[in-house]
DNA sequence: CGGAAAAACTTTAAGCTTGAAGTTTTTTTC
DNA sequence: GAAAAAAACTTCAAGCTTAAAGTTTTTCCG
């Protein structure tokens, strides 16, 4: 858009009182950790799919909706759903759309505001996804079967903090 | 990781000729590690993604294919640019066909084999892909400013391996 | 009270992605 | 030297995803 103001003021900007844009923008090795890290989720995810796939006829987005309900005795409202899944709203209404005609998902509106919707797993829907969910289970302990212990809690904490970093920078601006 | 209910539960399951199904099905660090490693993805993946279209109204698909092309001085055949970048070829049809609409690609029928496309950046596209390269550079670096020199090199240690866990188990049963 | 704003969705258009089926060209095999 | 098999795509249908615009309901506030 207007990218002549950030080259014509930069000069101004460069004393004192503003920190220096790094003159070599050389971040190499984030990108390559960066890569690295979507090689990992890529693959793993690619064959989580598969497998869904393959053995149960099911789409991982379903798989994860259910999970997400899973832990809510009492269904959820379809906003916290969303939230956290982190996806749009108007990518659910489909999502539930299948899984009540499934019959893994009840969907109800709230008596108390009739713009909410309570989505919940139906007894059905529960056992089909415990069902899932171990052999979920077990894919992933597969997948991950040769890091050491040690491996997995480094790794536990060190993305703890990267995913704070990404956060602290996604909240920051504004 | 010691879950002795699942073991006596299980016992009875034992008769000699069963393989014992690995350990209990317990996979519950894996998951968790698995659930973070697809969080920080996401997050990432997701400003990037928005960041791409806001600034310079592209997508991180298209972004990714120039970026296997940038490497490719004489262009890439398009079945090498599907292995690299781990999607199908029916993807890249009409993603390769966008980007030759606006200028940024080439692509040319292979003179010593009629079956392959031979693809390649234009001049123009890849002056466009060095600058979005550069701020994509920057995002990345940002986004991961708070993770330390320390923990940047043990993620990149650490994730090689999960990587050969992952592609082992890949291979594992052909 | 009553209009404006906000909230919680739903709908829609555009784009990515895949697996499966189809096409064209090359290589293998007998 | 054909027929068969393989290779390298392209096409297609189905599904996911989002941003933007639209609908209904609730809340705010003067």
């Amino acid at each position: 858009m207007d990218e002549s103001k950030a080259d014509e003021s930069r000069a101004e900007w460069l004393d004192g009182e503003t920190k220096v844009l790094e003159a070599p923008g050389d971040h190499g090795a984030e990108i390559r950790l960066w890569l690295r890290l979507l090689t990992c989720t890529t693959l793993a995810e690619t064959e989580i799919r598969r497998r869904l796939r393959e053995e149960f006829d099911f789409t991982l987005p379903r798989f994860d909706l259910m999970a997400q309900l899973e832990r809510a005795e009492n269904g959820m409202v379809l906003g916290e759903v969303s939230r956290r899944m982190m996806v749009s709203a108007g990518n659910l209404t489909a999502l539930v759309e299948r899984l009540v005609e499934m019959g893994y998902v009840s969907r109800t509106v709230s008596p108390k505001d009739r713009r909410v919707q309570i989505v919940a797993l139906t007894d059905e829907g529960r056992a089909a996804f415990r069902t899932m969910a171990d052999r979920h289970g077990e894919w992933v302990g597969e997948l991950f079967k040769d890091l050491s212990r040690h491996d997995e809690a480094l790794l536990m904490e060190a993305l703890g903090r990267l995913k704070g970093s990404v956060r602290s920078a996604l909240s920051g601006p504004q």
